[in-house]
DNA sequence: AAGATACTTTTTGTACACGAATGGACGGCG
DNA sequence: CGCCGTCCATTCGTGTACAAAAAGTATCTT
């Protein structure tokens, strides 16, 4: 891909993923081109891309801020996570490879590892761990649109705060599910596979909502 | 919205939908530009958009190309378009206004006067009606997020060709289901609108396989 | 004659500069 | 003292020029 536009992308995805960027900040062109190295044009090209995840919202002639949502968008993007991601599920029970399965095991099972200490870096691995097992399930669906739909759907900033709010007990519930999906998908059963997921992110949703939203907008 | 930019996306975009740019053009940036009437800037950032939408694709160092469905493309469309819609016409079930409600029944009413003919303008209308008819439930659904979603399934050419080989009794069929989501709607029955909706895009689709597809790609 | 390589051409990618629009501040007027 | 209009600064929007990458072509070599 193109160099410049591609870094910038991927630079100010980073910061507002991680929240380097808060949310509803003026994200001006030239100023973010500075931090990236490179000129205005391929910031225009990111931000725009960006837009379409729906990571920065754009304002006529203002130019971009980074995304802020309510709690009824959080409520909507969950039904419509899950909705995306039990199809995909449905999908991949019929077209993921036994290696894939074994693959999603050892997400599965690394989760199981991590889990008796809690410290602040084992939580990191799981949270990667559990990223990588949705990956490997979107990857198995074989479609390249519902991949770009999931996009915009999946890495939002609250939405990957939430498992900051997981206790020890969600976590093996969690993982439980995925167990429960792979035993779906060696037997080919799609519609098992569609419903652990949607049960598995309805699971998650409450867990976000249950406690309070995060006070946004 | 800005002006330029704007315009060579409408310019585009018409083209590529009314079929005046064939599947897997190359569309070559200055060429557009100049029938666009603005520079290649705003043709740049207009192409990037359409590659959001999956209207164009893009090859890195290459530029863009329309894009082109095979038909396991459509039949994953029409199943993500199912899903949308039905959910649209779900939300919509619980926030339409009696207002929006009169205005679908005129959509209806206005096919139903079309139909004895079967001329070209007379289908045209029809064509015109069905689509405003499915822009106001999804206007209703209230959900700007579900909006921008189903802008890159619905705008696709050969589904809107798939009109073409709709019959007068098809026609027919589609606005009983016209008809009955508003009776759902008028009884805010949710589910009942959800079905109604996903049965309605079933049969569309079906009528668009067994004919065989175009023979794209 | 066929293949490979270097060159030319075409097209995209990036930078920069100028023009346009918007928001905020200052000052005048009621 | 408060409100409204004008001016100014900032930032986006667009056009243009230049650089880089790829495809196509012609020539040279084997």
């Amino acid at each position: 891909m193109s160099k410049a536009a591609d870094l910038a992308y991927e630079r100010i995805r980073n910061k507002i993923i991680t929240g380097a960027y808060i949310a509803g900040a003026h994200l001006k062109e030239e100023e973010v081109a500075e931090e990236a190295g490179v000129s205005r044009t391929p910031v225009r090209e990111a931000l725009r891309r960006l837009d379409a995840e729906h990571l920065v919202k754009f304002v006529p002639n203002r130019g971009a801020y980074v995304a802020s949502w309510s709690t009824a968008d959080i409520e909507e993007i969950f039904i419509l996570r899950a909705m995306f991601e039990g199809h995909a599920a449905y999908r991949a029970a019929s077209r993921i490879t036994p290696a894939a399965i074994a693959e999603l095991e050892v997400c599965a099972d690394q989760i199981d590892a991590q889990l008796p200490g809690q410290t602040e870096p084992q939580r990191l691995n799981i949270l990667a761990a559990n990223q990588r097992y949705h990956a490997i399930v979107l990857e198995a669906a074989h479609s390249e649109r519902l991949n770009k739909a999931l996009s915009w759907l999946v890495e939002i900033p609250i939405i990957l705060r939430t498992f900051e709010r997981y206790t020890e007990r969600d976590i093996m519930r969690s993982n439980h599910h995925h167990r429960e999906m792979i035993d779906a998908f060696r037997t080919r059963d799609a519609r098992w596979a569609q419903n652990v997921m949607d049960t598995h992110l309805r699971a998650a949703f409450r867990r976000y909502v249950v406690h309070g939203n995060g006070g946004s907008r």
